[in-house]
DNA sequence: GCCAACGTTGGC
DNA sequence: GCCAACGTTGGC
């Protein structure tokens, strides 16, 4: 199985955690309770060792998987988790998101095709993001799988996103809450159908020239 | 490699 | 439950 995932903390602590009832209220954008078919996923596609375990884990990375199928697992906070453990749903699409490299952006499109179980690597005490307060019998994170669906058709540069995200503050445009802006740490965002949408426009068209390359 | 932003910890 | 200190994320 491969190892992977993003960099999240992995100090934890029970502050977040009370569920009585394995409810959480999550918060979301505060304009809405809607639900998100659409999400963002970052995941880096360049080497580096996190306790000499190397975490990258780039979209080719995926398409070299068995059945260009992977584990989400590693991430470590407690709002993208609970997106996966209780937003995402089998056959949503998934923004492929490559992080803490020299071009950061959108470079493909996966889907959501095994909802949320225990991320066994929270009790391997080898795997980077091992969590020694996480016991089997009350798990504390969860992943999903997702399946590589394509390549988008050109790379969607951060800085690209930046500049329309600019303008759509301005404009009211659809860009203009994404949450790569509004809440630029997580490492899995929900992204609105509008959002998503509009983002698709952009692979068919230029990128525009001012943005920095 | 720097460091701003922000999530988490833990003392009180 | 506040909040200062600390640690991590991730762009630059």
């Amino acid at each position: 199985m491969p190892t992977k995932r993003k960099r999240e903390s992995s100090k934890t602590s029970n502050t977040f955690e009370q569920e009585s009832n394995g409810v959480v209220k999550e918060k979301t954008r505060p304009s809405s309770e809607e639900e998100y078919r659409h999400w963002l996923m970052k995941s880096e596609p360049e080497s580096r060792y996190e306790n000499g375990v190397d975490v990258r884990f780039g979209i080719e990375d995926l398409k070299s998987c068995p059945d260009q199928t992977a584990c989400w697992d590693g991430v470590r906070n407690y709002q993208a988790r609970n997106f996966m453990r209780d937003k995402m749903r089998k056959g949503d699409e998934v923004f492929f998101y490559h992080s803490n490299t020299k071009k950061p952006g959108i470079c493909g499109i996966c889907e959501v095709v095994r909802e949320s179980y225990v991320d066994h690597t929270q009790f391997d005490s080898k795997d980077p993001h091992y969590d020694r307060t996480a016991k089997r019998d009350n798990p504390r994170w969860y992943m999903v799988d997702v399946k590589f669906k394509r390549m988008t058709r050109r790379f969607v540069s951060l800085a690209e996103l930046k500049v329309l995200h600019a303008e759509h503050k301005q404009s009211g445009g659809p860009l203009k809450n994404l949450s790569l802006f509004t809440r630029a740490r997580l490492s899995v965002q929900p992204i609105s159908q509008e959002e998503w949408d509009y983002i698709l426009t952009l692979e068919s068209q230029e990128e525009k020239e001012c943005v920095q390359k």
